[in-house]
DNA sequence: CTTCCTGCAAAAGTTTTGCATTAAC
DNA sequence: GTTAATGCAAAACTTTTGCAGGAAG
């Protein structure tokens, strides 16, 4: 359970670990891939409304303990952070939209790395992370 | 001028070139980063409606003249593929949302196309494209 | 107790859709 | 001339916000 983790991040922020940001923490716990608010809010059977979620789930960001994911729709999709689920990359389904995890793989994360750097040395830009993320279709799509 | 290439992708779909879509790809061909609808609406001068807008930017990708792009909000930001535009990679700013492009590193594709291959074997899924995106702070949020 | 979080409802913003009109071929 | 794209307005959908009530420390 990430539970004292996220207690933890939210204390860093002077933010309570409350009855609903609880709830939030161990949907996203059982999930095996990024989920948007409305599969969030049907997953937590309706403990947590709509608005509570979405501000919520802002503060949890903040506190390090949640990441919000793109996908090729334009959806708010969210996950635990890194250092609660691991590093792992996405793939994107063009068709249905869903995200799922993928494990990273050693080699390339570091060929990364170092492109990363360079990147950010041509462009005055201040990586904090990078993505890696794979398009195409799903099993379920083709 | 990318018409040509516009009217060849559309002509594939059966689509017509018509005088809206050849605004917006004028208006896509201008900038030098992906645009949101709202700057779109904005760069033509009024001279295409939100709604056939949206209608057209579904169809041009739809014939693979544009793409879309999703930055760290969820705001659609559309630019040209990669065959009218040449293939790079986006720094998106958690700030402000923008999303710039960046040159691509050559010896950071080899490996990035393999390690998608690899990735593509595991997963089982059908991989179209890779993306790398590096997130951080633009120069000016800074 | 005092402060912060919650919940409801309504607003704001982006994207989609229906239908009559207009333009493309 | 026929078919398909457009333009307007209004709906649908996700996300944000105001404000009174309730929980957390």
């Amino acid at each position: 359970m990430p539970h004292e983790e996220a207690a933890a991040g939210l204390d860093r922020v002077d933010q309570r670990y409350t009855r609903g940001r609880r709830a939030l923490v161990e949907v996203l716990a059982g999930a095996d891939r990024p989920l948007t608010v409305p599969e969030i809010l049907a997953a937590s059977g309706s403990a947590v409304p709509q608005s509570s979620a979405y501000r919520s789930l802002t503060v949890l960001i903040d506190a390090g303990v949640v990441r919000r994911v793109t996908g090729t729709d334009d959806m708010g999709r969210f996950e635990l952070a890194e250092h609660l689920r691991g590093h792992h990359h996405h793939l994107h389904c063009v068709s249905c939209g869903t995200v799922a995890d993928v494990q990273a793989v050693p080699r390339l994360e570091r060929a990364l790395a170092a492109a990363a750097e360079l990147a950010a040395e041509e462009t005055g830009f201040a990586v904090m992370e990078h993505r890696i993320d794979l398009v195409g279709h799903c099993s379920g799509c083709r």
